[in-house]
DNA sequence: ATTCTAAGTTATATGCTATTACATTCGCGA
DNA sequence: TCGCGAATGTAATAGCATATAACTTAGAAT
């Protein structure tokens, strides 16, 4: 009685990778719903095994969640990256905050998970998940393509972050829709990314004037 | 075998106020975890009655979970009202911003449920929730301060409101903390508060000039 | 007083997490 | 290549949560 979706070969008595089986079988049943749509269960079941062989590659749920989690935020870097990447007319950090945008409205239920839920601000420091995390901030300082002016970059760099997170979210929460939308998301994220701009034009002209003077 | 915590009356086969009990309980429990913190169940033993005594208040979790995230934006919108309201030096714009982040952090686990649940992003529009929500939205306008100039009003409320979200989320997954903390919370906070009043400034001196262009 | 209804109870079905004890396969060293 | 231990699977079961069904009680309305 196996399922038509087991991903394990028929009549092997080992699967041969469920561990990553099941972090990629959890991040397709999050795409909607989120954390809450994973069970163990469902995924054992899905992938042809019995219900507690996961429990031989994760502690409890909670485990499966954090590599589950720290599993997004790699697609979501790469995504990030390949946007930099991608030559265009637009700047790097325009690209940066349009893919975030898309990512967080897309993959929503997966956006939850790694935003917004009980997992992340667990994470302990030093985590997979914790790692996971401050590398994708760092790819929003290398968006800004700028040198370090004092501490201004990071400054810069946690605002467009956090403007951007928040716009995805008043997005789902459907503040965009109806008459209200006097304004489109990507129009509000492209004053955003404007803004950091100037703010960080205006912190270099300000570094190499003091330079000047000092010299 | 009537519990402690039981607030309903000793010796009364009715409760009396079971619906209002359930979901202040409930809005309890979910202060630290969230959600995933309240249980029909352990709120039923909590308040001294049956495990299916909730179902004649709420249909299902779900229900009850919109009517508590309900209250919560209720009490959100007294809190901020309380806030701007309140006589100080600082403007009411920014009375609004500081307490938006004070009770993200301190109240993180209602916080999650009002913004980054399913729940929210279910709710249809005429809904209790729906309303809440839009309701709360309304008070950001009011913090500007500020005549409606063409749409521009809306879109410097939702930009604002946007970045609030975006600090209180990066803040909980601990993006403030160690030494990237280059920036305190407070400080970012009052950085897009002021570049609002700024933006705001600019487009009501524009609205004037062409008033006056026009007459 | 009687009766209707709202709100509670007990009993039970179903589904998920997690643990325990047992079985099988793989890989590696003798 | 044999065999043995570690890794990885299974079956059985405990415990908890949601939800429903059938029954009971209290209070209000006529």
């Amino acid at each position: 009685m196996r399922s038509q979706l087991a991903r394990k070969p028929e009549n092997t008595y080992h699967h041969g990778d469920l561990r990553d089986a099941l972090i990629k079988a959890a991040l397709r049943e999050a795409e909607q719903g989120g954390a809450e749509a994973i069970s163990i269960k469902a995924l054992a079941k899905q992938l042809g095994v019995s219900q507690p062989a996961p429990y031989r590659h994760f502690a409890d749920r909670d485990a499966l969640l954090a590599a589950v989690t720290a599993e997004a935020f790699r697609q979501f870097s790469a995504l990030l990256r390949e946007a930099m990447a991608k030559p265009s007319k637009q700047s790097k950090l325009s690209r940066l905050a349009q893919a975030t945008l898309d990512f967080g409205l897309r993959r929503n239920g997966v956006y939850r998970l790694m935003f917004a839920s009980r997992t992340v601000s667990c994470a302990v420091k030093g985590s997979e998940l914790h790692e996971a995390t401050r590398e994708t901030f760092e790819l929003v300082i290398e968006a800004l393509e700028t040198p370090a002016v004092g501490y201004l970059r990071e400054r810069q760099a946690l605002k467009i972050w956090a403007a951007l997170h928040g716009v995805v979210m008043l997005a789902e929460q459907g503040l965009f829709t109806g008459e209200a939308a006097h304004a489109t998301r990507e129009e509000l994220v492209e004053d955003f990314v404007n803004e950091t701009k100037a703010a960080l034009a205006v912190a270099i002209k300000d570094a190499q004037r003091r330079k000047k003077a000092g010299a």
